[in-house]
DNA sequence: TAATTATTGCAACTCGGTTGCATTTTTGAT
DNA sequence: ATCAAAAATGCAACCGAGTTGCAATAATTA
């Protein structure tokens, strides 16, 4: 994809998500766009230098109101920090894999439930530790509750 | 199960990984056996305030040594806290569900993958925003590779 | 253009987790 | 039991991820 594509699919992503496309909102989405598999906030900004001066907060604050408007996916790992990927119908959700040596996080083939255990199972290429299925929203208690919110306030 | 039971269950367990039973060791242990779902680092400290002086570093490398025998698993979350549980072959690989709005987690049946997705798809009595399948391992590269653990060193 | 609102940067902070080192406890040989 | 070596623990200081408050800047809109 050319970078001129991905400056418009930024831009569209934006518009379509009702977000003001500002330069440092662009430069973010385009590098999400751009890479292969999750990023971290470390590389997000190491990849940012010299295209675009942005503070830390601004990118943890974008990267925020992407997650909220369902344009990104959040990817959590035991290293302390968060990964980020694009979430479109074309990117949909799969399984990720994360090298306990290296600590790179890449994308496994979204194939089904039971074919995806199979190739779990058969372990491929990959020498695996552990497998982690995480599900997150609204258990039964806080969604019957009518007290809001104590934990972590979404729109 | 009783606290004695617990306590036997957990000298059996460090016995059998070929760790010595410290006070806090079994301490930590007896807290995670007797916890029906995955707990983090701040709920452990309390549950252990009274019972038993210990520091958190001491918490931290306690935890970090039973993760490396096999004793029990780590959880990532996005909110920055991870979380443990026994790992054994009555509690075996099964997916967690976390709470958005009070932050817990709790287990969900470890079933087949096949009836999992099913489950999962039907939403049963949560509300599920996101579903998450991590694999951790080492890579086809970091696996051939001679050079060792620039990442994360294991034993 | 002026006023309002949204976005960004900066500084300071919180919190989870780690490291180095000194002290205490455990272990194991005698 | 005793003593030396090794392992476990505590303390202080630190690091990195992520957040908050507030002032400054940029973008909207009347």
């Amino acid at each position: 994809m050319s970078v001129n594509s991905t400056h418009k699919d930024a831009l569209f992503k934006l518009q379509h998500a009702g977000i003001s496309n500002t330069s440092r909102r662009l430069a973010v989405l385009s590098i999400l766009l751009k890479a292969k598999k999750p990023l971290n906030v470390s590389t997000i900004r190491r990849l940012l230098e010299g295209k675009c001066n942005i503070d830390k907060v601004t990118v943890y604050r974008t990267l925020s109101l992407f997650r909220k408007r369902g344009i990104i996916r959040e990817i959590a790992t035991t290293s302390g920090a968060n990964y980020f990927e694009i979430a479109s119908q074309e990117n949909s959700l799969h399984p990720h894999f994360s090298c306990r040596n290296c600590g790179e996080i890449t994308c496994l083939d979204p194939l089904s439930f039971t074919h995806a255990a199979k190739l779990i199972f058969s372990k491929h290429d990959y020498s695996i530790d552990h497998i982690e299925i995480n599900i997150s929203g609204l258990c039964t208690c806080c969604r019957n509750s009518s007290k809001k919110s104590f934990y972590k306030q979404e729109e």
